[in-house]
DNA sequence: TCCAATTAGATAGCCCGACTATCTAATAGT
DNA sequence: ACTATTAGATAGTCGGGCTATCTAATTGGA
């Protein structure tokens, strides 16, 4: 299909499929001319999976590509696709790791890691996500104690081992990528949605009781 | 204490404190003169909570403006404002509503949350936020089953149970006010740094076992 | 008392991320 | 032959979140 087409079919301006193509995100269309190439369904599923990524996980730029490069490396293996996918991610604000508050929260977080068996890699992006709440917290006067800490691990848990148990859908490895992809980023914000719409109900249910 | 106390004590520059006054985020110093203002621990409180909600909840100005508003406004009920805070929180991207796919995921999402039973306003923005992910995943052709579901209502009511059930710890209006933000945005970061650590873990577990 | 330092308040500037617009050849289709 | 379209390059825009500068007033120390 002509780019106009792909830019119809997928609601995404020329322009801008012009951008992400520059970008990265977007292979280029089999040259057919000087002036012309040819797109197919795969660009238009991957339009869909860079709009997901933006409007639902709000990811930057940057981080899609990270993906996408992920995504398009046949050497690594779908199992390792979701850890590659995990650092992308990364903490969205790098985080000031100096300082005795700082240093305190990293070893808490990696306590509680090893407390509970976890297989994480030691220099997991995700451990100074969560010592970057850890330390926010300390600073408000709310510091953690494991017990506050329970049912949020709990809860990890029970969706984490969903997610994993149902990993290996296909064959496709196209498909399966995105699978995983989508896992990570967007049932986060199920998972979001579902705490916050939870805690309206629970709140209510508490205190409207009239 | 003066302005550059402050800016000391917080680690922030004056002109960012002067920017945040400003904007409505940080109430004005009280006048001493035309040129001096003195500032005090409910300042530093404030601009820790700014900074907590900006670092780690990566939230926008405009939102940490809102909640703050809530804070101040003394005619909030305690158990209104973590409402109001989801309010503000909102769907980042504002969702295209138009459309059957649109159509289609917000009636999911209505349905879900009445077989679920929960008390969550009509016009809540986690609603949208919940059918924006359904509309993502059926367009990336990964319809989401009840079934699919479930660990993930399973874990949200979990945590938020727990929740609520810590709300009214104290009467100190300013405390407990803050300690509510805090539950909603900082363990938000929480629940997800866990959700991918225990992922990693699992995927490790599950695929590295050699 | 005088002067360097500080500050409130106002205005303008900067940087980054994510697009969006324009321009130049070079075709394609009619 | 002529109009529409396109690849590729370059430049411009816009919003968000700060920074920098400037003015006039005031303070606090030598």
């Amino acid at each position: 299909m002509k780019i106009s087409e792909l830019s119809d079919r997928s609601g995404l301006p020329v322009q801008t499929i012009k951008y992400y193509i520059r970008e990265g995100l977007l292979p280029k269309g089999a040259a057919t001319a000087a002036t012309r190439a040819e797109y197919d369904g795969r660009h238009l599923d991957r339009l869909r999976l860079i709009r997901a990524l933006r409007e639902v996980g709000d990811l930057p730029i940057a981080s899609v590509q990270q993906i996408v490069a992920a995504v398009d490396d046949e050497d690594i293996p779908l199992h390792q696709l979701l850890g590659t996918a995990q650092y992308a991610l990364g903490p969205r604000a790098e985080p000031h790791r100096e300082g005795p508050d700082w240093q305190a929260a990293r070893e808490d977080v990696d306590a509680v890691v090893a407390e509970l068996g976890w297989q994480v890699l030691p220099d997991a992006p995700t451990r100074d996500l969560l010592a970057q709440a850890f330390v926010a917290l300390r600073r408000l006067g709310l510091p953690i104690v494991l017990s506050d800490l329970r049912p949020y691990i709990q809860a990890a848990e029970l969706v984490a081992d969903h997610e994993v148990g149902r990993l290996l859908v296909g064959d496709d490895r196209e498909k399966a990528v995105q699978t995983a992809v989508a896992t990570n980023v967007l049932y986060e914000r199920v998972l979001i949605a579902l705490r916050r719409m939870a805690q309206e109900s629970a709140s209510a249910r508490r205190f409207d009781d009239g």
